[in-house]
DNA sequence: CTGCCATTTTACCGGC
DNA sequence: GCCGGTAAAATGGCAG
């Protein structure tokens, strides 16, 4: 194996492009995302009030979680399994 | 005023303490904070319980905000003012 | 655009369900990436060091060395060598 | 510990009461120092920079070049010069 | 071009 | 003492 200052280039290398090759597709999807912003405002949406919307959902279900999961907590803390 | 490389030295520095001053402070707070939940934990608390609390209560908070300015903006959006 | 629950509301729902089907596209991909990264750590790798690695990989180089420089004048201003 | 209501949870109350009035002293310290920030700017530095300078002064002098040469090192590797 | 919001990175803290 | 996950800070991107 090719060792650079006892650092194996080729296996980092190998990571790195992954890594890239993943984020380019996020990047995809993030203009994606875009496009159907545009199209809902293209019809005469409001994108301020959708992102709004998004993240009342986003809230609501993070809630949700965090209250199941208090839930969950406080019974090991009870001694319930 | 001493120019050092085109810049303000003296003014640069001075800003440069005032934030670490701010910085001690908050560490300072973040320390009390980490008293107390000490303390909680001394009288039979559980720290993960209350961190979870604290969440949900953030949350709450927040989902209440945002539903006002949800509205706000619905009303701006349908010309309300 | 001002009715409500008609048809309007059913397309702005159809339009706020594709961005968040997307958005959990967007959130497995990163889930991916955070893996890889795993996977790198586990052989041995510093993950810090190659996200520096990666942000460089994306800076322009002449951008690069202009931050350099900048804070190569910052740092004489306020006296550190 | 396992009452509910009674003289644990007016207790407990009270622990997260104090935590949250700390937590709210310390977002008032963060805010003043992005007053600072926005002063400085104001006269013209460059945030970006001063952040890193303030990075630079916490770091001990060790492992800033550590990290620095380990940087080099994986660059080499992937043959980034 | 400015301010705001999302994302990303860094630091912290409790558990093991 | 490390590790994993959670919260804070910093950067980047978007809308107005």
């Amino acid at each position: 194996m090719t060792q650079v200052g006892g650092i194996a280039g080729e296996q980092l290398r190998t990571f790195i492009e992954r890594i890239e090759r993943l984020e380019d597709e996020k990047k995809d999807v993030q203009e994606q995302i875009k496009e159907v912003f545009s199209e809902a405002k293209g019809v005469g949406f409001d994108i301020r009030i959708m992102r709004q919307l998004l993240r009342l959902r986003r809230l609501r279900d993070a809630d949700r979680s965090e209250q199941e999961e208090l839930l969950e907590v406080y019974k090991a803390a009870i001694g319930m399994r």
